[in-house]
DNA sequence: TCCACGAATGACACTGCGTCAACTTTGCCG
DNA sequence: CGGCAAAGTTGACGCAGTGTCATTCGTGGA
């Protein structure tokens, strides 16, 4: 037989040590099991031992990994934030337009949402009526980069001079609150809630989607 | 000594039975007790030992009161949204046009919002950097009654017949947002807050106030 | 083959939870 | 005023979750 070339990140446990297998597998349970959880009772109602209940380990070995439910909670969330951020950036960096700025980073963000529910859902939708947002380093940091961003785009002569921290503020803020209505629909239409999103920033109320005279249920109104 | 007439608002305790001034002296015992520990420790640090500790009580007569931190936690929520939502609705209704509604729902909404810091505070700064939004009923009715305003001002002829659900949505992401950020400045500006997201609904970015080319730092930059 | 070290285990001491039987206070009646 | 029923308070208790650590296990190098 000759030696065949393998790539290394194709298959990882030819080449790591068992160790490393394992430690890598454990924290994968771990995240699993909470992602499932905090899906089914809520963050602020699960325990750490709901947590490892829901895996093959042993109480200690969570210790292992994490210091707290709390800690596995931000991991969960870096993930996401590490996925989405450089998509954004990347949507904003290539903008020639203030539209294709703001249209860029709404309809990647919304189509993110989307396509991640069960994070998304299992991270904001909360026991009873108690939501929790958690502001991880990843995150902060994404707001960072759209403050940069707009920052630039500023310096560009695409945005008039306007205060970039509260502009971020407004885009955030319509952001995650246009996303949470936008899943309660039954039908999910990110074209629409990034359109409504995009209007509202290019020329106010004034510019948004108008709706048919008498919309007969169910259609989709963007 | 000839009976005098004694306003019974004035002074209840003169009118209620001790019965009763004893709950209502506990209920407020344990809210004020609870408002502290959750400015000092964080809502989701904080135990319901934590405010019993706060208080002269025993554990059980908490319990007489709240069945948890959660249940205290939305009271004192209610009792925010209950002052501030009489205000909100009052001055939407006597808008006559588009930019006195937004104005009048975010001016109020911001000074509220300054006014009231140990509340607000204590309720949207938690540990680290898990935030935690409590949408209570009487909170959630807020949303509503703004999108009810939303429609009637439609059904006025006032706004264009756009999506009162996501315009809604996009009014409670701004004004959430944006206080968050108007908090944490060196001087609480609640008239730039307000002219800043007036102008956004009512122009988007293009009508965003302009800051000076290169602003001296602290400027307000309204 | 052996053994040293890193990782996994689960029992343990501790803290917070919500309950409830015993006690205290209030308001009412004769 | 004394006595009593109902309402409210108390804190000890059983139970569950927390994080730790001495012990055990298994991998990987010699």
């Amino acid at each position: 037989m000759s030696p065949e070339y393998i790539d290394p990140i194709a298959r990882p446990d030819l080449f790591l040590g068992k160790r490393e297998q394992t430690k890598a597998q454990n924290r994968q349970r771990i995240l699993e099991a909470a992602r499932q959880v905090f899906a089914e009772l809520g963050y602020g109602a699960t325990t750490v031992r709901d947590i490892i209940r829901a895996t093959p380990l042993a109480s200690g070995t969570f210790y292992n990994y994490f210091k707290s439910k709390e800690e596995v909670f931000q991991a969960i969330q870096d993930e996401s934030a590490l996925r989405i951020r450089p998509r954004l950036h990347e949507e904003r960096a290539k903008a020639e337009t203030i539209e294709q700025f703001i249209t860029g980073t709404f309809r990647t963000f919304f189509e993110y949402v989307a396509s991640d529910q069960s994070n998304f859902h299992a991270i904001r939708r909360n026991t009873d009526t108690l939501r929790v947002r958690m502001d991880t380093p990843e995150i902060i940091a994404g707001f960072q980069e759209l403050r940069e961003d707009l920052e630039k785009a500023i310096a560009k002569g695409l945005f008039p001079p306007v205060d970039a921290d509260y502009l971020m503020a407004a885009i955030v803020g319509v952001a995650f609150e246009l996303a949470e209505r936008m899943l309660r629909r039954d039908i999910v239409d990110t074209d629409a809630a990034a359109a409504f999103a995009t209007a509202l920033f290019m020329g106010g109320v004034h510019a948004l989607p108008v709706l048919a005279p008498i919309a007969p249920p169910g259609s989709g109104g963007a």
